[in-house]
DNA sequence: GGATTATTTTGCGAGATGGTACAAAAATCG
DNA sequence: CGATTTTTGTACCATCTCGCAAAATAATCC
């Protein structure tokens, strides 16, 4: 898993480009790409998350997308570039399984399960063991030393913290919320119970257990019994 | 910070034991340690809550230690050993720093508080920015891959939970709580609030905010007012 | 004082690491 | 076809990495 010499042949996937580029691509000039950079930025995204910025090599990521160095290097950026894109690339996929759910009309209690549903979804995911999240797993460790990373950590948090005020301001408005219900604490409730799970699913809690947490957290939140 | 060739005048501290050994130590045969384990050990706590396992070197950890890495190998075994007892001595520390605080016997509300107040001590201390908690930031993540390191996140996280718990219990037997008040899903909470506030210290969240998120989540908890 | 014991010190070695130089390869353009 | 352009593949570099062996040092024991 770390090292690789990898074997010269067998490298080169027959069907590397169906189509050449997806649409309105004039037709580009010189040798062709061997790989896709979206699923290459995929793959060394299950890596990052997996292993963190510093225990992932590049040959360990040379070897994920199937690119060489010089080839990863032109299309990416040194490592911390790669991690960035990365994790820019997570946020949009995790934002992408969620806005949906905050924007459609739905009972408040309904719309919290399958927020928790969709984060326990992606936090349970990986073929080696659930990688947890990757704002709360690797970046946040990141976050300490570099500005940039820091940054967006705290977008990624405040993010969600906005996301679930107004979903309970909203709830409130319409009569499921005791009218002196306060929609910042809850939503700050609600985003540690997104950050406990991102923690225990990391140290393999069975997602039955996750999601006892996830429900006895909706009864504090919203009031027992649906 | 990386490499070191460390000056070889000035190593020695003149004063490197005062008394030789605590108490009741025979006498020790060979030459004497240059070092004190015990500090030692704090020094490479300090690092690896900053950097993490994989980015902190073994040079990392001579140069802040002051012993040189064949001493340390002695002293401690391997990095990953040196980074397991880092972890223990961690959680040796936080529990003694609240396990009075959870003994006492005191109003559910202050008990929370001072909880919070001394979990926020730890995680945002440090002298080049706050840290966070080992358990969340650094130790989760080596979680996935090491099997002796999650039993020991898994044993933190259910240690608090059931501290938790049982501090729910008490104050729903004092009347502190209503009847139908569950301490367990409320331990969850609690737990979850400790784990919120440990990734956003890391993100250098300023510790007044912490302390709004803490009691806007006491108020969802045991109900608003106190 | 000499033997013994425990620790420090120096330094090494095999290999991994991040990054890059350079030529060969594969496409389009004229 | 040859020129141009872009990407690939190989090889390389300087540095860092972990762990260890061998020698030097400093204490106690006899």
């Amino acid at each position: 898993m770390v090292q690789k010499s990898k074997p010269p042949a067998a490298a080169n996937p027959p069907e590397r480009r169906g189509e050449p580029e997806r649409r309105s691509e004039p037709k580009r000039r010189g040798r062709p790409r061997a790989y896709e950079p979206e699923i290459a930025l995929g793959k060394a995204l299950d890596l990052f998350r997996k292993q963190g910025f510093a225990a992932t090599s590049l040959d360990d990521l040379s070897e994920a997308t199937g690119m060489n160095r010089p080839s990863l290097y032109g299309a990416f950026g040194d490592k911390r570039e790669l991690y960035i894109k990365s994790y820019q690339r997570y946020r949009e996929e995790a934002a992408a399984s969620m806005v949906e759910i905050f924007r459609q009309e739905m009972p408040l209690r309904q719309r919290l399960e399958r927020i928790y549903a969709a984060a326990l979804d992606i936090y349970l995911s990986g073929d080696t063991g659930p990688r947890g999240c990757f704002t709360v797993v690797t970046a946040a460790s990141e976050a300490v030393g570099d500005p940039e990373i820091r940054a967006m950590v705290l977008d990624g948090l405040t993010g969600l913290d906005k996301a679930f005020a107004s979903c309970f301001r909203r709830a409130r408005e319409k009569g499921e919320l005791p009218e002196n219900a306060d929609p910042i604490a809850l939503a700050q409730v609600a985003s540690a119970t997104i950050h406990t799970i991102a923690i225990r699913s990391r140290a393999r809690v069975p997602r039955k257990e996750l999601e006892a947490i996830v429900k006895g957290a909706i009864d504090v939140m919203v009031g027992a019994k649906g």
